[in-house]
DNA sequence: ATATAATCAGTAATGGTTATCATTATTGAA
DNA sequence: TTCAATAATGATAACCATTACTGATTATAT
């Protein structure tokens, strides 16, 4: 079997995401990274997120276009995407596990989770509108 | 001002999407309309399935992982991903446009819509799946 | 028919991500 | 504390989906 390694650039990946709550792409957290590690490699960090992903300690996201981003919080909740500015922000709403179930009755399958993205546009980017006015 | 012009090889392109429900991949499109017009580019598939996605006819989809998906249904429902075989199935049950005002409760800004794909494993591979215990 | 401009096929370029490989770092055992 | 085994690294090449470019073709309005 495979063993686990200890690597002080896959901890500073780690540290990074569960640092900052922006859910940044592969390459924002290479350019954080860098404050510590200058020569860690673009490669690196891939490897790790992909790793710590499948581990369940980090999670991907998906938002619908551009690069992938990823977050330190593994805890089940839904992101609100500003179509403006792009930037993906946390909901502390509930997530409603009964979708689950429901959604089930349509598909003949098992359906063990889902995930929502709200989009629209974020109160930083309403004001500027209506400044411009 | 740029005036839309008609194309034989748009309409294949909406033709094929219509057709099939099964939410196919640029390049599934691209071999599927080369059956006629045997000489058609991948940049053609591409350039008109952004035109169409722009316009509002078709929709894009992005199902978490792989090439981006197209669908020729563009009124609102959700969708369910097989996390065995990867397949993409329509879900016929209602959209709950109520979890976007809700939504906005958390969020400050203005939420217009939501995009939500559920997970788990399909019949045909819970079946299969059976059948190998 | 002709002019104009959108569309095309073919192909090169781009961007995000993954694979390869020689070197380095971590770990458990001698 | 060494040492061998092997996971992880940095550097770079390869990969794949998508976009941009180009000169030829086609649709439309006059």
């Amino acid at each position: 079997m495979k063993t686990l390694k200890h690597s002080r650039q896959r901890d500073a990946i780690l540290n990074c995401l569960m640092a900052r709550h922006d859910h940044p792409t592969a390459d924002a957290v290479y350019v954080s990274v860098r404050e510590e590690f200058p020569n860690v490699s673009l490669g690196t960090v891939y490897r790790n997120l992909n790793l710590l992903a499948d581990l369940g300690e980090i999670r991907r996201l998906n938002c619908g276009s551009g690069p992938e981003r990823f977050d330190g919080d593994t805890r089940p909740h839904y992101h609100f995407i500003c179509r403006e500015c792009g930037q993906v922000t946390d909901l502390p709403m509930d997530v409603l596990d009964r979708m689950n179930t429901e959604a089930q009755e349509y598909c003949g399958g098992k359906i063990d989770s889902h995930i929502t993205y709200f989009y629209g546009i974020c109160r930083d980017c309403l004001d500027k509108a209506e400044k411009h006015l």
